[in-house]
DNA sequence: CCTCGATTTTGAACGATGTTCATTTTTACG
DNA sequence: CGTAAAAATGAACATCGTTCAAAATCGAGG
């Protein structure tokens, strides 16, 4: 009943996940590969397929723990604030670093794309609700006429606009620019969203 | 030596193009197959490999006539508008009109990624850089301090803001958003960055 | 410690896909 | 028409993700 232990596949799954975070981190997702996760994971390529029902189950875990250590960061970030202005500013460049720091790793949560018509698990979509949340909390108070749903919907544009400037900056389809400019520019939006959030 | 008319490689590579932006509009990047497109193309399979290198050459093709067809729509929308408000208002909603209008392809112009370690080759990395200028262009005369490089950097980050709120939006890895209320969202965003601008 | 059924692990095999290239077909021109 | 260059062809190959029959391991009962 209430097993506590590990098991065999539990720890399996452990190692896969952590075989695959790796590799994506080394490779980035686009060179992810079945055999390779299992060499490393000290498995048989077969294994791989009675733990997760394809790639697509290992990568959604992966990018859950991505996800995990993502709030973990922003939550520091965010309760060591005071005022909207600091908010904003303190979340954006943590979410900021965080991207350079993890770059291919960060990258995987936006790439990866389900096959044709597969939608995302539910379970996986709320893992990302967090982020809006922490923007939403601190924005409520300065939209005192606005429902909860209307915050949330401001909150996720607010990020949307930061997580635009640095994910186009780090998909290099454009000139290069030096971390010390995309923090520049990051800070400019993050300090012109707070002013004009009321 | 001045050959002017088109010949059968030319022509062949036309309808390569044609097949994958029709394949990639019905059915996205991610189930886009060399041999539909050759099938779609009336060639056979090695044909496309006599005219690009790999599939990937032939993606930034397509990406290339989809940028082509987004300048155009821009660049109307550009002319066609006065004062820096209007002007960003008006690039915002064509680039959500577009994006909206040409998803799969649009998506595309984003989602693809060469092979690890192959860079974007420059003639494509060069027509990424209109959507650069149009926002330039009209936003340098409130920028009267800045040189030209920092209003670039600025023109950047202002269409990455922007598209990032319709680009999360639309990859819907957040709770679902219906058009108005984006149109509402790219709104508020570029009217703020407009007024926000000097 | 042995037995044997259940469970877990294995990796060869399969199907799908991008890519290559020897062969065939078409074209161009005297 | 002859023939050499150019273009087109599709079978074959290499590499993937995925499956599954077989082998290895485990565990309870004697």
């Amino acid at each position: 009943m209430g097993d506590k232990r590990p098991t065999k596949k539990e720890e399996l799954k452990v190692r896969l996940i952590a075989a695959g975070t790796e590799l994506i981190r080394e490779q980035g997702l686009k060179g992810l590969r079945a055999r390779d996760i299992a060499e490393r994971a000290g498995a048989a390529l077969g294994g791989l397929y009675t733990v997760f029902d394809d790639l697509d189950g290992l990568i959604l875990h992966v990018n859950s723990g991505t996800l995990k250590r993502l709030e973990t960061a922003l939550n520091a970030a965010s309760s060591s604030s005071a005022g909207l202005e600091d908010t904003f500013l303190n979340l954006s460049l943590s979410y900021l670093h965080f991207a350079l720091a993890e770059r291919n790793l960060w990258s995987a949560l936006f790439e990866h794309r389900m096959p044709e018509g597969v939608p995302v698990p539910d379970w996986h979509l709320a893992e990302h609700a967090f982020l809006i949340g922490l923007i939403a909390a601190p924005l409520a108070p300065h939209l005192p006429a606005a429902s909860a749903e209307d915050v949330a919907i401001r909150a996720r544009t607010f990020f949307s606009a930061v997580h635009g400037v640095i994910s186009v900056s780090l998909e290099g389809r454009f000139v290069g620019i030096t971390p010390e400019l995309l923090e520049r520019e990051v800070k400019v939006l993050a300090l012109l969203l707070a002013h004009n959030a009321s």
